[in-house]
DNA sequence: TTGCTAAACGGCGGGGGTCTCCGTATCGTA
DNA sequence: TACGATACGGAGACCCCCGCCGTTTAGCAA
């Protein structure tokens, strides 16, 4: 890579990095491109879609907690250790702005990307979630604590206090929002149609 | 309203109803008015912004599972009915594209509707969570349940099974996905917990 | 140092979207 | 029937994404 594609690329990242932060994932790169004062075709050319540069900027963050998870394998509270681990995730995607918009895109597009965050953080964390399986209620998978991860930021995204208020809600979740024994009665698909 | 604007506006509203459950919460409104063989100004005139088409396009749903819960207030089993009632949203969020982004938008935005869709839920809602009070984890409020609902729901919104999906997810949430609380009696494989 | 070549640059043009504004057509009524 | 209010439609300004291509420049080799 010539020094002037260095130069462009580690600017551009910057320049986008701050740019997604305030103004999420859906950034101008346009803007991008204005302010790290090069040409929009220079952006296109590093990152070819949008996609790609949000992955590049939040690599190092998703790298962060997947060392974060495999620090915590082996140890033996392992319910507590995925449960750090899980808050640790909640934190990052509500707080970062646009990381849990990435993460849920990159969920669903069909994994066209071996390398996509979501499959990072699924391979990172399934060993804590086997390790902590006597503790998880029947089913439940690491993709499943993921989507739900994703989920509860999205939807905290814009509160004043994202990070705890998602965190709250993950909790709520893991110890049960009606955690009762027992079947619970399960009612047919919604009758609110039409 | 006259006769023609009347007719524009179902018009409009029909064709919203089409695109949007093809496109998603980001339709295209030239496309809309397109279609429905209007210019770009009326649709602009009848619906002053994209949340407003949203609001309209979704009012009947919302309605009918507001209806819903009413229906189910007083009923002697609580806990079940308020599940039903969340069964119910999670499938139509779920289910119809662009709801879930409507429901997450407005509740977001500051309150300028008081009869936006998120604030017509939780009115709707909060009976029933009052009187299953008691089969709730303490601190849980309508508005939680209604967080967490669509986030779950653009969480699996290119799930291949939405509704499926969603509701797994919610009543994993419901039941704890790790509820090894003192107050939880759960039988299976415990590994005798932490 | 100088010359060369491939790589990288930047910006233009096309397509599309949102939003505002205003001249015009139409409705409903006096 | 005539008129005023109301609604219509589209043009224009602005922004964005994307593909393309002529131009510049870094880095290597003579």
């Amino acid at each position: 890579m010539r020094a002037d594609a260095q130069r462009n690329y580690a600017r551009l990242l910057a320049v986008a990095e701050e740019e997604i932060a305030l103004n999420g994932a859906d950034a101008s790169l346009e803007q991008i491109a204005r302010i790290a004062g090069v040409g929009s075709g220079t952006v296109r050319r590093h990152f070819p879609n949008r996609h790609a540069l949000l992955a590049a900027v939040f690599r190092d963050r998703v790298e962060n907690l997947c060392a974060h998870a495999r620090d915590r394998v082996g140890r033996p509270d392992t319910r507590a250790a995925l449960l750090e681990w899980l808050n640790a995730v909640t934190t990052s995607a509500a707080t970062i702005r646009g990381l849990a918009m990435a993460l849920n895109r990159d969920r669903t597009a069909d994994a066209e990307h071996e390398h996509c965050a979501t499959t990072q953080l699924t391979e990172a964390g399934e060993p804590l979630v086997r390790q902590a399986a006597g503790d998880l209620a029947p089913g439940v998978t690491v993709t499943d604590l993921l989507a739900l991860i994703t989920g509860i930021a999205l939807a905290t995204e814009d509160h004043p206090d994202p990070a705890a208020e998602a965190n709250r809600l993950l909790g709520l979740a893991i110890t049960g929002l009606s955690p009762v024994d027992g079947r619970i009665r399960r009612p047919g698909p919604a009758s609110g149609g039409s």
